[in-house]
DNA sequence: ATCTAGGTAAACACTA
DNA sequence: ATAGTGTTTACCTAGA
């Protein structure tokens, strides 16, 4: 109740000001005190300052699009993994008995609740999408036009029996038959024609006609009618026989068919990264070139269907050495032939669901975020939920552009270097939802949860977009933004300036938030004090920092569980995970979704650090590097370089050790160093 | 039930 | 006088 009644409050309050007094008048008078407060150099730099509250400058467009994005990443990665391949699930025995994979794994492409509730969750690029499209629209064609090819053939069978049975006739009347049919067949052949024409013409297929009718020839009774297409998906492949020999092959060996017709399928050169190689029907494969964006695995020298050292083909894990040898098995196991033809409709199918559901995701996402994020009383339109802006006004003077501001580096990515640095986006959400509840109280996550600092160069783009409150608490925030500079050293009004701009959440109810770090900078050991010249500035006492956290950690099963399971995706895991399974994420539960660089940079830590939030890295994290130095950063905290040495008389402190912001690399290792001996932690 | 950490609100002091 | 900074205190809540 507090809890809400209290944000209540914060979020009419006037941005400005708390109004003083006025309310209770607590009588704690003492208030004052505070001795050594009084040198407060105070305003140095607020000059400078004035726009405290700015903020990432960004257009609402882009931070749509952004949000967008984010969210749909992970969705994206999903769709990736089906449309290479659907058949890893959950089948490893199935690695050496293709057949026994293979039916398992059509049905449960088809199988609704495979594919439905769980991988539809996740959402596309437009790119994806518009990939995934076109190669449907090629297999629609092909469809078609392998319809056609039926019609006529029936048309012909028609005339031939017409013709015979007619022999006694006269001929006039069998001309007229043999007129009508001929007729049929060239309406046949212009209706194919057109098909053509406009699906080319829209741009979605770019097959030259003579390819495209060419493959016809080759595609004996698979013809599908458009129409057919969900009793395809739904019964297994193909209407009738072809579907359940089609299926029966698979079961049993995949090498027996090969060979088929043609040759068209075996490009002599395909050796090279072959971006594509033919579709079952003989079209060039549209979607080969999958948006190597996400995909970690697509190399310059691979193929789509090839990952790992096994073919991906849905329900085929043949291992192949090579590229070369893959080539060889794609074009034997999987030439086109029924079976293919089939496999490839079931995909298609697959990937059409994944639209749908992915459309369906998206909307609940925007609802999501709409209804966590905006407040009723707030105006805020629900077509821009994410967009930043709402909040104070303040915020509107943006200063500081957001794009200078974040080198995209921003956080040093903690160990994980490789880390595909997909974001979960959702994470954020999902922790945030299931905290959303008024004032966030993430403590369990901060302690928990993997370091800040990778959590947040994870998500960085979604907490920067989304009105997401971040699941760290005050105190870790802010060193981390102490840390991310490099003296680490920030002035109050640069730490304010940081948190508007990673957050969006912190775009709004300023005067709470503000109210916030101040009381934790003054109330934490770890913050110090320095001052300068030109004013004070905040640094961070790593080791009070450390010692202040409970190095529970070790004993906590249920951190440990979070780390092994989770790996350390971050804060935001364990509730992101429990949100997913929910919805029924799958994949993003599995590890193998998350990212791995993450795990490592845990792994590495002490234990304590593990556990802690902000962690590890961070306190070396600044260290990463010599700064990507955020241009923000130097231009705005160079005033604070020369203080910087004031301080360090003044401040014999611990925690910066050698308070030397360091700006080196090796410095901070030393920080490192000194911090994670661990100390005193446990 | 008790502790503790963290979040929020607010009063008050200082200083530019 | 005002606003930004700092410091404290009080009260709440959630988690251990």
């Amino acid at each position: 109740m507090m809890v809400e009644s209290a944000s209540e409050t914060i979020r009419s309050a006037p941005s400005g000001q708390n109004g003083v007094g006025s309310l209770s008048g607590q009588a704690d008078g003492s208030g004052g005190g505070a001795g050594a407060a009084g040198t407060a150099g105070g305003g140095a730099g607020r000059d400078t300052a004035a726009g405290a509250d700015s903020n990432g400058e960004m257009s609402p467009a882009d931070l749509l699009h952004f949000q967008q994005q984010q969210a749909l990443q992970v969705a994206r990665q999903f769709l990736l993994q089906q449309a290479s391949g659907l058949s890893s699930p959950g089948n490893n025995d199935s690695k050496q008995s293709a057949s026994a994979v293979q039916v398992p794994v059509s049905v449960a492409m088809m199988s609704p609740q495979m594919l439905t509730p769980q991988q539809m969750q996740q959402i596309l690029s437009p790119p994806q999408l518009q990939a995934l499209l076109q190669q449907q629209q090629a297999l629609m064609l092909q469809q078609l036009q392998e319809y056609y090819k039926k019609q006529q053939e029936q048309l012909h069978l028609q005339l031939l029996t017409q013709q015979q049975a007619g022999k006694q006739q006269p001929k006039e009347a069998l001309g007229n038959k043999q007129l009508a049919f001929q007729q049929q067949l060239l309406q046949m052949q212009q209706l194919q024609q057109q098909h053509l024409l406009n699906l080319q013409r829209q741009g979605l297929v770019s097959l030259q006609p003579s390819q495209a009718s060419g493959p016809l020839q080759t595609l004996p009774q698979a013809a599908v009618c458009p129409t057919d297409l969900p009793q395809l998906w739904k019964g297994e492949g193909a209407p009738g026989q072809p579907a359940e020999d089609s299926v029966k092959q698979e079961g049993l060996d995949l090498t027996g068919t090969a060979t088929t017709a043609t040759s068209f399928a075996a490009p002599p050169k395909v050796s090279p990264p072959l971006s594509h190689h033919t579709l079952p029907n003989g079209q060039p494969t549209v979607l080969t070139p999958r948006r190597d964006s996400s995909s970690h695995e697509e190399t310059p020298g691979s193929h789509p269907l090839y990952g790992h050292g096994e073919c991906k083909w849905p329900g085929c894990e043949t291992l192949c050495e090579d590229l070369g040898q893959f080539i060889k098995h794609l074009n034997t196991e999987h030439a086109l032939d029924d079976r293919s033809t089939a496999q490839c409709r079931v995909q298609m199918q697959v990937v059409q669901q994944l639209e749908i559901q992915l459309a369906k995701e998206s909307e609940r996402l925007q609802a999501m975020m709409a209804h966590l994020h905006m407040r009723p009383s707030e105006p805020k339109p629900f077509s821009q939920p994410l967009n930043p802006v709402p909040g104070s006004s303040s915020f509107s003077k943006v200063t500081i552009s957001a794009a200078d501001s974040f080198p995209d580096g921003l956080v040093h990515p903690p160990t994980s270097a490789a880390a595909p640095v997909t974001p979960l986006r959702p994470p954020g959400l999902g922790s945030a939802s299931l905290h959303s509840g008024g004032p966030a109280r993430r403590r369990s996550s901060d302690k928990f949860c993997s370091p800040i600092s990778s959590e947040l160069a994870q998500n960085h783009e979604f907490y920067k977009n989304a009105d997401v409150r971040p699941p760290f608490t005050y105190a870790s925030l802010i060193r981390q933004a102490i840390l991310e500079t490099p003296d680490r050293q920030l002035t109050l009004n640069e730490i304010y300036n940081w948190f508007t701009r990673m957050f969006a959440y912190f775009r709004r109810n300023t005067a709470t938030w503000k109210n916030a770090v101040r009381h934790n900078l003054s109330l934490h050991k770890c913050f110090v004090r320095v001052e300068n010249v030109k004013g004070a500035v905040w640094t961070v006492d790593e080791r009070e920092y450390q010692k202040r956290r409970p190095p529970k950690m070790t004993g906590s099963p249920t951190l440990v569980k979070n780390m092994i399971s989770g790996l350390s995706y971050g804060a935001l895991n364990a509730s992101y995970q429990a949100a997913l399974a929910e919805s029924s994420f799958p994949l993003l539960n599995s590890p193998g979704m998350l990212n791995p660089g993450s795990a490592s940079s845990l792994l590495p830590l002490s234990h304590d650090d593990v556990g802690a939030p902000g962690e590890p890295l961070p306190s070396n994290g600044s260290s990463s590097p010599p700064r990507l130095s955020p241009p923000q950063y130097s231009h705005q905290v160079q005033v604070k370089e020369e203080p910087a040495e004031a301080e360090e008389d003044r401040r014999p402190g611990p925690a910066l050790g050698p308070p030397n912001p360091s700006t080196t690399g090796p410095a901070e290792d030393r920080d490192l160093e000194e911090e994670l001996p661990g100390e005193e932690l446990s």
